[in-house]
DNA sequence: TCAAAAGTGTTGGGAGTACACCCATGT
DNA sequence: ACATGGGTGTACTCCCAACACTTTTGA
């Protein structure tokens, strides 16, 4: 074969927050075809001379003004074929964690741009467009599996957080509730995590919680909690990060299955 | 945009095996430019009508003779800018771990199939073509990661095998030595991980060892290892398997820098 | 009988869970 | 005062690293 067969390369991007103690993702409503007027996640096509790490900054800034305050990170690719009836496309999943991020505003080839409830678009009838309620689950494992490890969670919260802001998070995301008391312990005591800054904040009634921020010089994706704090959830623990254990789904592009 | 721009796609494959107790990678050496001569991981171009992942194993088979007998994952996409010299290509790598396959003959666009050890091969001055180094060092750092939490070491193993074999293909992996004894105890002891068929295996002196296989109904990539076999290796454990943590390189299709 | 490899028992320390309890603040 | 949330102390359990020890074979 000399001249290879070229393909439309998207980007999407699986933008998680915490709002009111439960997951949020940022979805997009989309205003051209096709699923016009069906939720998605924000993405679009790479263009010539980008990355897909840029293109993915890109298309969230275009299509829902928000410049990446959290870590973005690539998820997983798709495809290419199945997942678009326009033909084949393969996509390039990334994923954004980060605090609430107000103003959020449509553009681009999007008509609505809002945060939306991770177990909506979850259920058996996801209303997501194309693949993206299998790319959605994807990310929420990921982001599962990567705060055990990693300080990633504190991207969810502000430059500076309490102790119980950081458990919240790890609540949300986990969906299980985490006692207080050893939350504390674990996290002020591990090593690489965060350091309090000094400063308390008083919200509401109770004792002021002091403030912390993550430790200097740590990359919030470097897998530094030795040993790492894991999820609650039985004694089966749900399949971690990486691209999919088990249950694979359909048109994932790789990974199981196809004899 | 109207229409989109359009990239080939290529898949390359991580394919590591033990042979001496050591990790070694499949590398073929190209038969055609850029990169003539110079080892690489075996990949092609995707072809119009094939998913990703049955593209890496029609060009495993194609450049190597080898049909997968272990397991085939996607590892990460790369690019598409950056990292061949005709032009952007992103390519979407793949892993395979198995036992030592024997008749590895090459094909295709490859003058030569090898198994070639993974250490010679990510030395400063690895001689591998493209950011195939890169890739390889992702591939290697995804395996050490996946096989704490999953049965895949067992397929570094024919279908029946001795602890002491599932423990090598495991020293082999991490690079660390395992104390024997209580590897024994742990492998036996997990449930969802092994079982033995009741036959024995006799090598060279000493007694014989029990020969187990893979406890049934359990997927190699499944999470079922609770608690994890952790790496020995010191308090501050190296970045796990995904989507590369702190230490990014060059040209990796995503994840980091780039403001 | 000895060497080699397989496999079991035992023990001390470290980490996690559960929960009692004290601290500091708003009302 | 009292409710509310922040934070510490402690007992119990489980896992694991370390290593002594037994079992089963080949030479």
């Amino acid at each position: 074969m000399t001249t290879p067969f070229a393909f439309p390369i998207a980007v999407d991007v699986v933008a998680l927050t915490v709002i009111d103690r439960a997951l949020h993702c940022l979805v997009v409503t989309r205003g051209i075809d096709p699923y016009r007027g069906r939720p998605a996640l924000p993405g679009g096509f790479v263009r010539e001379g980008e990355q897909t790490l840029q293109a993915a900054e890109r298309e969230l800034e275009e299509e829902t003004g928000i410049t990446p305050p959290g870590h973005l990170e690539q998820l997983f690719s798709y495809g290419p074929l199945g997942r678009d009836p326009r033909g084949p496309v393969l996509s390039v999943a990334h994923l954004l964690l980060a605090p609430r991020f107000s103003p959020v505003r449509p553009g681009g080839d999007a008509s609505g741009a809002h945060w939306r409830p991770v177990d909506a678009l979850l259920a058996p009838d996801s209303p997501l467009a194309f693949d993206h309620a299998t790319i959605l689950a994807d990310g929420v494992e990921r982001a599962r599996s990567k705060i055990e490890y990693s300080p990633l969670a504190t991207s969810f919260c502000g430059p500076e957080f309490t102790i119980t802001q950081l458990r919240t998070a790890y609540e949300a995301i986990w969906g299980a509730p985490l006692d207080p008391r050893n939350f504390h312990r674990k996290a002020t005591k591990t090593a690489s995590f965060i350091e309090a800054t000094g400063r308390t904040a008083h919200e509401g009634a109770g004792r002021p919680a002091a403030l912390y921020r993550l430790a200097p010089g740590v990359d919030e994706t470097a897998f530094v909690l030795d040993p790492p704090l894991r999820r609650p959830t039985g004694p089966a623990p749900v399949p971690p990060t990486n691209p999919l254990p088990g249950r694979m789904r359909d048109n994932r592009a790789s990974t199981e299955g196809e004899p």
